[in-house]
DNA sequence: CTTTAAAAAATTGTATACACTATTAGCCAA
DNA sequence: TTGGCTAATAGTGTATACAATTTTTTAAAG
């Protein structure tokens, strides 16, 4: 009986971006870091009391922030039982699939028409980054920063709408990535970012587009949804 | 009453499952359904006492449906002022059309390949409710009979996560609309859509993405997004 | 009559109390 | 032991209390 308090939540309070004001707000993105990082399974109970003592506050802070999880579908809400980290289901994962492609795809392509120079030169950053973390091994570093290529190619657009939905859908597809054990290699994934931003480079929309279509294919090919592997992992992953 | 679609854009944007409605969850759709149908003004502030008082309940309840109309953007909450019915601005507007026309182009495409004639006769169904709202110049239902079309589009795919996210960029569309007093007329937009279903009769992709397409920008550019009224009108309308 | 300042009222933000539901533990009978 | 019943425990759902902040009112000065 592990019973074990997510400690692993506080720590990541730490890690960078813009601090948010807002306690409920902290709670949102300390869990939203903690399952991203891969440090809080699928069907994890996230006890509310429990939470509420690792942060300091009452639940009422706690309850907002789950609410919020909720709706963005990382934490699933039983009624009268609780909340629990969510397990997407293998149709669930090919729809947030498919949504990504649909947008992506359009958006590397409007992309090639208003990117400038300077911010290829931002992507070439990132990549390196990217290609840091891979190379050090640092799992939880590369598996965010994989993350984030998607969605610092959506802000590029100028577009925060857009960013925002696939902000969403990126944190959905690392909880899916996770529950699936994608074994679609870091490097590999690494290097098709290259490739996207080699097409952007040259302003090539359709190759953009073509290449994002086929790198989240690729991403999807290689997570494990054929039907008998999802029951399997599905009906052996622990629900408390 | 008539035969309703099974989906409503006012429904769906409730808690997403068909349990019994939560106390909060009625109050996220009697908002939504008051700011469709234009009962409620951009700006209008929402006192929680006064909600509480007419749902019978407790702020505590009235806080979470304003939290999570907060999270559909109908609602800003501005920290120890209160929420208030969005006001989105002009940029938010040509984003939510520029991701609504992504998304729905490759959507229809799609559909197309795997539409069936029993789909197409539901949608020729959803055509003629149309077509009699507009007839006899109903208008509350002709706007969620216009918008429910998209939804239902989306639905008929059977991507849920699709349909979800355009639910909500319908709805938002729906605030935009309001806003920006459309002079977009409802009789256009009803024998676009006929023309967009024609297309999906043919499956016909190309033609049925290329039409929603036209269609988007059509509604777009009869809303009245130019700096100079947008100025106008935001700066008489909102505020109190 | 307008402007400014301070006090009062109203409203939001958070914590706590309590009711209700679900889970667990213990007990008895088969 | 095993199954099921009941009691105890723990946890969630809602309401209320109180603190902090904003808005309104009131009053006085310019």
């Amino acid at each position: 009986m592990s019973a074990r308090p997510p400690l692993t939540l506080v720590a990541s309070l730490g890690s960078g971006r813009t601090a948010p004001a807002s306690a409920s707000a902290r709670i949102v993105e300390s869990v939203t870091a903690a399952i991203i990082e891969r440090r809080l399974m699928p069907g994890t109970k996230l006890s509310e009391q429990k939470i509420a003592d690792i942060f300091h506050v009452s639940r009422t802070l706690v309850r907002q922030a789950l609410n919020q999880l909720s709706r963005d579908r990382l934490v699933t809400l039983e009624p009268a039982r609780g909340a629990f980290v969510a397990t997407p289901s293998v149709a669930e994962a090919r729809q947030v699939f498919q949504v990504r492609t649909m947008l992506e795809a359009a958006m590397v392509r409007s992309l090639c028409a208003q990117i400038t120079d300077r911010q290829i030169a931002e992507l070439r950053a990132h990549l390196r980054d990217e290609a840091a973390a891979v190379a050090r091994t640092d799992v939880p570093g590369r598996t965010r920063l994989l993350a984030d290529f998607h969605v610092v190619l959506a802000r590029l657009g100028g577009n925060e709408v857009l960013a925002q939905l696939l902000a969403d859908l990126l944190s959905r597809s690392s909880l899916i990535a996770l529950m699936y054990q994608s074994s679609h290699s870091a490097l590999h994934s690494q290097l098709e970012h290259e490739r996207i931003v080699d097409a952007l480079e040259q302003r090539d929309g359709d190759a953009a587009a073509a290449l994002m279509e086929r790198h989240l294919a690729a991403v999807e090919q290689n997570l494990h949804l054929d039907p008998h592997t999802a029951d399997l992992s599905a009906a052996l992953l622990p629900t408390y």
